[in-house]
DNA sequence: GTCTTCACG
DNA sequence: ACGTACGTGAAGACT
């Protein structure tokens, strides 16, 4: 049996060519000449080579005005001009196929779909072929018959139609695809349908009555709504029969053997790839599918290959890397396996019975590196050893340049195409630990500090080129040993009062559980959305607030479904207290309790590596999500207590985000709000609204808060009007009137935008680069998220860039002045320190003036300092 | 291992 | 027609 593909290529260049062409911005070479189309079609017709391998292929085109443009006039006029920048695209993609081997084809005053479906024909009428057809088109599927299938294209991925696939979806024969698309219509293709008549609808009568013509016989049996319709429409459902009727007898000069794949000419392909500049798709020529990393100044070979030294043979008089293997995941109760050291006298392996007795290794006045300095300086730390010089960092300048890592140092490696087994298949998982024997942790190690010793110079180059040296010298990297005093330094935790919460919560939770058993007349798994979903709104048939979607099995209950039902049931009150209870009980009750280390403390790690927007996050536990919302749930927030004779001092930035927006935007009336000290969503509430400030409502300003952070967010009307629960249009007014009244914002959001598009990435005001790969998707959703990410990125970032710096600067200054008191926690745009009682003016002037002070920018930074005797009081 | 929910900025 | 705000981490249920 012979396959032939059958692509529609309009529509696959339209595809691509409307998927790329969002805000406006489409992509061209150099020359200026569109390519964004071809990008997409050049990709697409890869894949379909890849995964259908066929013999035979041939790609359709549309040629001149079709016939359906003769016969009916609406059509013509429903059917827009193709914009130049598309239309400029197709004699390219003709001549690409043609580089590819792949037969192509068009005729006067047909459709692609019109030469597909002869074809599709000819495959019918004789016994050797078989045929998919490619496209995106639903049209397309009226030709499905037991020889042809088609590959219906979606957004993500496809979905293979064949008969039954056909008739499951639809209930009725492929062939009546036709009748369906007259009364339904399909707007993206100028058929009008049936007025008032949909899928549903439509597929209902087609089940009963097959047939366009049928129905029309036996109209009389019809409900008087339908009847009505189809009588008052009945032009309209016969054009648009004829309109998706695709012609099956087009003249074709060749037969199907002549479609023959003849195989890529690569070096007309390359030409043109070189001609449209589609680098990453040369690349993969030549890689044959494999993209890595290049390192400027180093070999491959020296990366996967290791001089081994004894120690004594190893040269530790010049700078060394080293590499610290642990036997866990966490390493604040993990020990050291050993410590592999590389530069370029080789490299050699320290066993972790004779660490201590080579402390100097690691604490003479050498320069050394590594990967993750603050694990290596920790672990040393518990055995007794002062890690000295070592002021680079492999992962932190990963992070910068925005390779993919992660804590284990192999996720990088593999970058670079160093054939090395990642730290869980060497040693197990956390459940599952393997057996290792030395030899291999010894290689392993090896190659480790290796890779830390011979990338440094690119990475060093790379972070200069890229404008980012100075965030790496003098912000994280100063950072890390900043972290690690606050990781070592720990929050003291009121053991007793949390036993006492925890017996408290019991109880409560035990109680609540009844009660809600009582309500519900049965007893179920309170916590197992599943569950829950069954009892509200099958058993006791509660309205579900929410459309359902198809593919959906479980009813939600977030949140905001049940707050929007409370009314309707005491139940409903009760779950979401229950559920507030369980929270603060595993999550902060218990999960603190069993985090309590020896000392009567709490030591979080902070991961300075991992999001993609240069904020901190913290781990085991999370110290920066203790509640504050609520007044119950933020009393957890009493058993974070000071060292005796201290504090707890709080110091937040205020409005930070919106302040780096006014300056970044350059926003004048927000910047001279600002530096009138004004409240921020009061005066925007006052503009956008247009009354005097002293006229702001509450709700007015609630609103204005809700869009002041909307902006923050990458604004959509979709997301206001959920935050705001509005509808879409009052959601939609309201930005419309923000940006009026904020003149400039506009400008900024489009030229922020558009810089992504043209460069890929984003800066912060500290020149923090994040590469933004979404904008490069087809998928709208993507895209529009990727949008999103270039407008926040900048704010959130550079707000952590600047409370970054002044964690450094303060840090520097409370050890020269030789202070107790330390930083214990950092939340996003708030410290939080323990500070002693002799020291507590001289603190509070210091963090103020470090805050405010670290950068200059049109607005005033603002920073706001409570203090307290825990947490809870401090705010 | 993935999903859902919910805690924070 | 899509199906939505940005950035995180932890727990429990479910597969």
């Amino acid at each position: 049996m012979k396959k032939i593909i059958l692509v529609d290529g309009n529509n696959l260049l339209f595809r691509s060519y409307y998927a790329t062409s969002y805000s406006g911005v489409i992509m061209r070479n150099s020359k200026g000449y569109p390519t964004n189309a071809l990008y997409g079609f050049i990709n697409m017709i890869n894949k379909v080579i890849e995964e259908e391998k066929p013999n035979y292929i041939l790609v359709a085109f549309d040629k001149g005005k079709t016939f359906r443009h003769d016969k009916y006039d609406s059509y013509k006029a429903g059917r827009k001009e193709m914009p130049d920048d598309l239309r400029l695209q197709f004699p390219k993609a003709k001549e690409v196929l043609e580089a590819m081997g792949i037969k192509y084809f068009e005729i006067d005053n047909y459709e692609a779909d019109d030469i597909i479906g002869t074809l599709a024909k000819k495959v019918d009428l004789e016994d050797e072929f078989i045929a998919t057809i490619v496209s995106s088109d639903k049209d397309l599927l009226q030709l499905i018959s037991d020889e042809v299938d088609v590959k219906l294209l979606k957004t993500k991925g496809f979905i293979r139609f064949n008969k039954d696939v056909f008739k499951e979806t639809y209930k009725i024969d492929p062939i009546n695809m036709i009748d369906l698309k007259a009364l339904m219509g399909d707007m993206s293709d100028h058929i009008p349908g049936v007025k008032g008549i949909g899928e549903k609808t439509a597929i209902n009568l087609l089940e009963k009555y097959k047939t366009l013509d049928n129905l029309y016989l036996h109209i009389n049996e019809l409900t008087p709504k339908t009847k009505e319709k189809l009588i008052d429409d009945k032009y309209n459902a016969y054009m648009s029969y004829d309109l998706a009727t695709i012609y099956r007898d087009v003249d074709i000069p060749f037969s199907l053997e002549d479609c023959k794949y003849q195989g890529f000419d690569k070096d007309k392909y390359i030409n043109i790839l070189e001609e449209l500049e589609f680098k990453s798709l040369i690349k993969k020529i030549n890689t044959n599918n494999s993209s890595s990393n290049t390192l400027l100044n180093k070999e491959k070979s020296d990366l996967n290959q290791t001089k081994e030294k004894t120690l004594e043979e190893f040269n530790f008089k010049e700078p060394y890397s080293f590499y610290i293997e642990m036997d866990g995941y966490n390493y604040n109760d993990s020990n050291i396996l050993g410590v592999s050291f590389a530069n370029s006298s080789g490299v050699c392996f320290l066993d972790k019975d004779n660490i201590f007795s080579y402390k100097h290794l690691f604490e003479n006045e050498i320069e050394k590196f590594t990967y993750d300095l603050k694990k290596s300086y920790i672990l040393l730390n518990k055995i007794g050893i002062q890690l000295n010089k070592c002021n680079y960092d492999t992962m932190i300048a990963a992070y910068l340049l925005d390779y993919q890592i992660s804590d284990d140092i192999t996720t990088l490696m593999k970058e670079f195409n160093i054939d090395i087994d990642s730290y869980e298949n060497v040693y197990g998982t956390i459940k599952r630990k393997k057996e290792v024997n030395k030899d291999d942790i010894i290689k392993n190690c090896n190659l480790k500090s290796n890779f830390i010793y011979n990338t440094k110079g690119d990475f060093l180059l790379k972070l200069e080129e890229y404008g980012e040296s100075k965030l790496f010298t003098e912000i994280e990297m100063p950072l890390a040993f900043v972290l690690i005093d606050m990781e070592l330094t720990g929050f003291r935790v009121d053991k007793e009062y949390l036993l006492n919460l925890k017996d408290e919560l019991e109880i409560k939770i035990k109680d609540m559980e009844e009660d809600i058993y009582k309500e519900a007349g049965t007893s179920f798994n309170i916590m197992s959305p599943k569950q829950l979903g069954e009892i509200l709104f099958m058993k006791l048939e509660l309205p579900y607030p929410k459309k359902r979607k198809k593919d959906e099995t479980n009813f939600s209950t977030s949140k905001d479904i049940l707050d929007k039902i409370s009314i309707y049931h005491p139940i409903i009150n009760k779950i979401l207290e229950y559920r507030t209870l369980t929270k603060l009980y595993a999550n902060y009750v218990v999960g603190l309790l069993e985090k309590i280390k020896e000392d009567g403390k709490i030591h979080t790690i902070f991961n300075q590596c991992l999001t993609r927007t240069g904020r901190l996050s913290s781990n085991e536990p999370n110290l920066q999500n203790i509640p504050i919302r609520s007044d119950y749930t933020r009393l957890i927030r009493k058993a974070f207590i000071p060292e005796n004779n201290s504090i707890i001092m709080s110091s937040d930035y205020s409005q930070i985000e919106l302040r780096i927006f006014a300056a970044l935007s350059n926003t004048n009336e927000l910047i001279q709000a600002f530096i009138d000290d004004k409240d921020i969503h009061t005066k925007t509430a006052a503009d956008i609204f247009k009354v005097e400030l002293k006229d702001v409502t509450k709700d007015m300003r609630r609103t204005a808060k809700a869009v002041n952070f909307g902006i923050l967010y990458g604004i959509s009307s979709f997301g206001l009007s959920e935050d705001l629960k509005i509808d879409l249009n009052s959601a939609k007014k309201f930005i419309d009137n923000y940006l009026e009244t904020y003149s400039g914002i506009k400008e900024y959001m489009d030229k922020e935008k558009k810089d992504a598009y043209k460069n890929g990435y984003v800066k912060t005001i500290m020149n923090r680069r994040r590469v933004i790969n979404e904008l490069k998707s087809s998928n709208y959703m993507v895209r529009s998220g990727g949008e999103r990410m270039a407008l926040n990125t900048p704010i959130q970032g550079s707000a952590a860039d600047i409370l970054k710096k002044a964690m450094v600067d303060l840090h520097n200054e409370m050890k020269e002045k030789k202070l107790k008191s330390k930083i214990l926690v950092q939340v996003h745009d708030e410290l939080v320190l323990n500070v002693y009682k002799d020291e507590i003016d001289e603190v509070k002037n210091l963090v103020k003036d470090k805050m405010e002070n670290v950068i200059k920018l049109s607005v005033p930074l603002k920073v706001d300092i409570e203090t307290g005797n825990d947490w809870y009081e401090a705010k």
